[in-house]
DNA sequence: CGGATTATTGAGTAGCCTCAAGATACGTGG
DNA sequence: CCACGTATCTTGAGGCTACTCAATAATCCG
């Protein structure tokens, strides 16, 4: 079966922008698997290489050192990740688990260097793709620099919004995932999104939110 | 005065293994600036340039929502930052402040990405570069993760002395700062340290600090 | 040497975590 | 498709960490 090895290579915009004949190439040394919902893709002992999502979703996160799970962000079709041990930075502790049946494909770090070389575009892609990731590192970090818990809920609930340019939408993982994400107890995040809607800032049914006052969510960002 | 800039390119890891006449073609596009302590080299107003240290050292620094400054790291000669800019990603909050006498060169964003594609070494270089100070900041993140300032406080000092490879060495910033790159306050960061103290874990004269028992002190950062 | 910044120490308080128990939702198999 | 078991979510109570404010001590720097 070396369909799958296609649509990854053919889907990723690491690779999408080359041409026919080039992207042929690149499918010869890369490998596709398939996972199914809680299996885990990679952790700190699998080899290095460059994991690329190209269909369904994975959970990326660390196990914190007195073992908690540490939320860091899902990976959807397209994204990418262990580029960084290409660059001498050792994964130390990234873990990566399959949400739902996930199909992953993976390129040797070898491989991959060679492949940077042959192909220089392909760097200004991937440093491009490197901003954008870091982007996104940065929107969690800027949360965790809020040491007030309802200061990072409503940063997280007024970025949605703005992501997804609507007032109304379904919160995109389980409480748990949310509070761990904020770098919290899911008992004080279930707190936090009462007190949103007690103040009548926020409507909530389940993951169902919707925002009444963004003025106001947005002035408890700023403490 | 163009012996500033043929200095900041020879000594700049992301330039100093081109050869000398390609060097000759970067240096014509560089601006040489010297700063004096406590001047501000860029902030979210200025212009999305590449910002190189070739002599002296920077601080960068984010201004949180409620207006404190927020430690990030020191930038010493040959560090470089804003190349994030060049991919799209804005440098939201970002400044840059003088430490000491420091001389910086500057080059336009349009001028860099000119270079990279007649460079590409010069991409595989940045991003190993990209990949080094990714690593930096994910020292930080994982201190912020841990919600204990005593935890911290012990993966930071004993970073430090795994990095100098020294039990005894000396803080290199003021107390104030490194409280903010660890998140906290400078007095609940002085009775971290007295603790250490009495629990004759290390011993500290001002900034300088011996590390007396570093097993117990990596016990504190497993909690 | 003297003004200003930085560091320490103390006291009081607020926020959030933990533990525990109950309620709700999920999903799996009969 | 419903029922049951399990995981997740909510709510309450209590305790502890680290923050703030304030005052003194120590340092830096011209």
């Amino acid at each position: 079966m070396t369909t799958h090895e296609h649509i990854c290579v053919s889907i990723v915009p690491l690779f999408n922008h080359l041409n026919s004949p080039d992207q042929k190439r690149i499918k010869d040394r890369v490998i596709s698997k398939k996972y199914d919902k809680g299996e885990v893709i990679f952790s700190p002992d699998s080899d290095d290489q460059l994991t690329i999502v190209s269909r369904g979703s994975l959970k990326i996160y660390r196990l914190s050192e007195n073992g908690k799970e540490r939320f860091l962000r899902i990976a959807k079709p397209g994204d990418y990740d262990g580029e960084s041990s290409l660059f001498g930075v050792t994964n130390d502790n990234m873990f990566a688990e399959a949400l739902e049946k996930t199909e992953v494909c993976f390129l040797r770090q070898s491989d991959f260097q060679d492949l940077l070389k042959e192909y220089p575009d392909l760097s200004l892609k991937l440093l491009t793709m490197n901003a954008q990731k870091s982007a996104q590192t940065e929107i969690q970090t800027q949360l965790l620099w809020m040491e007030k818990i309802e200061q990072r809920l409503a940063f997280y609930l007024s970025n949605l919004s703005y992501e997804l340019d609507l007032e109304v939408f379904e919160l995109p993982m389980q409480m748990k995932d949310i509070a761990s994400y904020l770098g919290t107890s899911p008992e004080t995040l279930s707190r936090e999104l009462k007190r949103l809607e007690r103040a009548q800032i926020i409507t909530r049914t389940r993951r169902h939110i919707q925002i009444l006052d963004m003025d106001r969510l947005e002035k408890i960002i700023e403490n």
